[in-house]
DNA sequence: GGTTGGTTCAAGAACTCTGTTGAATGCTTG
DNA sequence: CAAGCATTCAACAGAGTTCTTGAACCAACC
């Protein structure tokens, strides 16, 4: 019960709001802020996760057994693995939120984003809704790991690994047009296709947003192998 | 730069990741997420912020340079005080998200709103919407402190800050129809309120959310005194 | 049933966070 | 310009966090 109108019930409203900062405390770290936004684009394994952060395998296990202790994230035994993914659409949500305000409050961020992604002012950006127009003349290219596409893609969309980017880059016939995406606004792997594109003399975009934004969106979404050629 | 496609450039990505997770630090703690949540209300002292979350004032003010430091508020310097803000609406949006995650995921979350708030299951809840249709019998009381009302209210509310809600129950006329809010979904003034009204012989009703989600849904707000009779 | 490989546990060192206390700072007002 | 008051700083003890290392666990597969 509450206790009176003017003297709160301390103990219990503490621990009411222990419980809110648990959450805030579960991404408080860049590490366990990494693992969130690979779970965001689909189940990942112990040690995929690993290497995505490049952290152990036994310090990734504890961070994620700490995303799981607040609820975050979910585990399931998958013959010899055990793969993690987001509780829920509210936690995509909420890192959203989180990476906004960063975006927009925290000191010298520009320069960190800069710092690790490059300057993107001279790289062009098509909204979702514009991709339906470029649709007819444009490739889209996944650039995600491949388990990622796997897990869910834009329609049409074709995995293009980081790694095999620059090999897919020979094979395109000259002044093709390319529309790329990847995990999300702070995802490298774009922007670097972009640039090699464009170097290649290949018309080449960045998508607004990454997968998870367009899933959130409510826009269609396909899983499975390569559905395109 | 950005490193290469296959080997990221670890360092830099680590940075712009524990960038999002300073933010979340800032919230990683049960005062501070006290803290944001009055600030919610509007601008309020060190002194103010230190009486709400009952802790002394230099530890209140160190948590609110914590905030500081990681750009979630702002300070403001009027008279001899230092009144703080929340930095923007973003800043509010993040912590509805959060509130929501717990709300979702954390393990023993009931238990303990139930331990603060009461158990609401037999209290009545009326949407934003519908409050126009009870707005010619009901009254809506703003049962949060004074400064937070003149901070910005509900037009037509009337202040009844939650030490006097007893007084202005027996003031009423008999039978009277009340809708009363405060700060947000986990605040128990309201609900304190709704139940003394109630044991009153009262018609009594809490609003779903609180002021800082009416206006954010950018229904009308009023600023300063009293302006209702 | 033993082996393999993926995952988790345990313990420890270095570091960070929290609340306390008392002193220092700095704005305002007479 | 001195007094008064609100706020911040500094230092400290106790608690929690992080990454490392090596061992333990445990499901799956021969």
């Amino acid at each position: 019960m509450a206790g009176t109108l003017a003297t709160v019930d301390r103990t219990a409203k503490s621990e009411l709001f222990d419980a809110f900062a648990a959450v805030a405390r579960a991404l408080a770290n860049g590490r366990r802020a990494e693992l969130v936004d690979v779970l965001a684009q689909g189940e990942r394994s112990v040690q995929e996760l690993a290497s995505e952060i490049g952290q152990s395998v036994a310090n990734t296990s504890q961070h994620l057994r700490y995303l799981d202790d607040a609820g975050l994230v979910r585990r399931r035994r998958d013959g010899s693995h055990v793969r993690y993914r987001l509780a829920s659409d509210e936690v995509e949500r909420l890192w959203a939120a989180l990476r906004d305000v960063a975006a927009g409050h925290v000191a010298g961020f520009d320069e960190r984003a800069t710092a690790y992604l490059g300057d993107r002012s001279d790289l062009e950006e098509v909204a979702p809704d514009e991709l339906a127009v470029r649709g007819p003349t444009a490739q889209v290219w996944d650039v995600r790991p491949a388990a990622e596409y796997r897990a869910g893609h834009l329609p049409g969309a074709m995995s293009v690994p980081p790694e095999a980017v620059p090999e897919r880059v020979r094979e395109l016939a000259p002044a093709s047009e390319v529309v790329a995406y990847c995990r999300g606004p702070y995802c490298a792997f774009a922007d670097e296709a972009v640039r090699v594109l464009l170097a290649a003399g290949h018309r080449a975009a960045r998508l607004e947003g990454g997968f998870p934004e367009w899933r959130r969106d409510g826009r269609p979404v396909a899983t499975g192998a390569e559905d395109a050629a």
